[in-house]
DNA sequence: GTAGTGAGTTCCATTATTTGGAACCCGGTT
DNA sequence: AACCGGGTTCCAAATAATGGAACTCACTAC
């Protein structure tokens, strides 16, 4: 879960904060912060008060409670614009699902987790934006596997050294031991498939995008429950999926995005 | 521009470097951030460096550029869904877009700047994703002036202060004097119009989101072309407009929402 | 080919900031 | 009236930030 190196200063604790915040995903107290921080009680509360006051953090005064500030809306616009795949491969995404009629995902790995950067919804047209910029494992969804695979050795493995390896259904795999020969697997066939690992009943194919044919610098994926499609189905997706993976990556090519 | 006070310590002059390279809007190099800094080079490395390693910034190194980084994208959907209207607001903006058929915008204000954080459009579904988070003059914008209006007079002051009244059109207010009068009008109609102010050719009406009748936590506007509909047809919404406003007001009522 | 230039990087003694234990405040118990 | 626990403030000691200057490196001009 921790990020980088903790020798970053007073800048990387506040930021760690603001993470610690974040992961609560719902208004917290400072006692609870308190409980699970590991600096002392006054060093927290200067924290927190700076990070309030530059807007990182919105305090709610009745509550006496923190959450993440809107001034991360405003600079998080302008990371998405600049540094994530989504505003190239968009166009492509559209024409994707269009064409399957599924949902389709744009994914990067943000200190080993997969981030959804973009999304496109064949029926509900505003999920949009609550999922973009949310997270999920990478050891047990389809595009986390398929950039885990095409990593190269030594960041993979430390990637992996950061999964808690949490059984979500009973097809999650449980070790790295278990996830290593899919990788090799993945690797050779350049397709990944999540068999129910993450959610029951979700299903998904997911393609590597390679820069310069090697590099990945994300996927993209089409997901479907198992009442909709059956495995077999979507892997007759694969060439389409294949296609539009190297379409974006073609174009992303003069940029260096972050793996 | 400047925000809260420069007396936040070594955290806030490093988010004051964050703002500054989102405020690019496109990839800086380090010398051009130099230029405009108020830091010592060696500082200012020591803070892109750090900010860089944390994930806040990610750097190009093909290009030498810095953007703002990806973990903004993941921190900002936890404050998009928690400190922010949008959540609660987005059921009334969809019902609204669905009868108006025409651009449906939510803001907030952040640091005296307009801040989208939800929109609606009538034809273009994807707009909305790369239009949250965007920030705008609040004095020229529809949503802009009916918070402005509606703020406490000290805040206002405050706010209207960070203003440049940039001369956007030939219709937008160039001082405070000739604004003045508008937002009392405003706050005696409790509406507002943009009248081609920000941009040639689009009008706006728009209406503030008063919590408990009183506090502005932000506004809602119907946003359209001078060639789809006049003025005049977009008054006639107004009554449409300051119901949905007021139902999200009232369901916001137990919250607190930065204003 | 050698001096010059400018962006980017490192060094390190000085200086200013952060740190955190402890004490304090205050509304709500017991 | 004493107690409690979350929240807030204080301040001397410890630590990290600061920034002028010196260095590297690629590139250009002469």
């Amino acid at each position: 879960m921790s990020r980088a190196s903790a020798g970053d200063g007073t800048v990387g604790k506040a930021l760690e904060v603001l993470d610690q915040v974040a992961s609560f995903d719902r208004p917290v107290r400072f006692a609870e912060l308190l409980e699970n921080s590991r600096f002392p009680k006054a060093t927290l509360y200067r924290f927190v008060q700076t990070l309030t006051s530059q807007g990182m953090l919105s305090f709610d005064s009745e509550r006496q409670t923190y959450t993440p500030g809107v001034r991360l809306v405003r600079l998080a616009h302008s990371a998405w614009k600049q540094s994530t795949l989504a505003p190239i491969a968009r166009p492509y995404l559209d024409r994707l699902a269009d064409v399957v009629h599924e949902n389709v995902h744009l994914a990067q790995l943000d200190a080993g987790h997969v981030l959804f950067v973009d999304k496109r919804r064949a029926s509900d047209m505003f999920e949009t934006l609550a999922a973009t910029g949310r997270v999920a494992p990478s050891y047990c969804t389809g595009v986390g596997k398929a950039i885990l695979a095409f990593m190269p050795e030594d960041r993979r493995s430390r990637a992996l050294q950061l999964q808690a390896f949490v059984p979500y259904t009973p097809h999650t795999h449980r070790t790295i031991d278990s996830l290593s020969p899919e990788l090799d697997a993945i690797r050779r066939e350049g397709i990944a498939f999540d068999r129910e690992e993450h959610e029951r009943g979700i299903i998904s194919i997911a393609a590597p995008i390679l820069k310069g044919g090697t590099d990945v610098i994300g996927a993209i994926s089409i997901a479907t429950s198992t009442s909709r499609r059956s495995l077999d189905e979507l892997a007759t997706l694969k060439p389409t999926l294949l296609e539009t993976a190297s379409m974006i990556a073609s174009e992303a090519e003069p940029f260096q995005f972050p793996n």
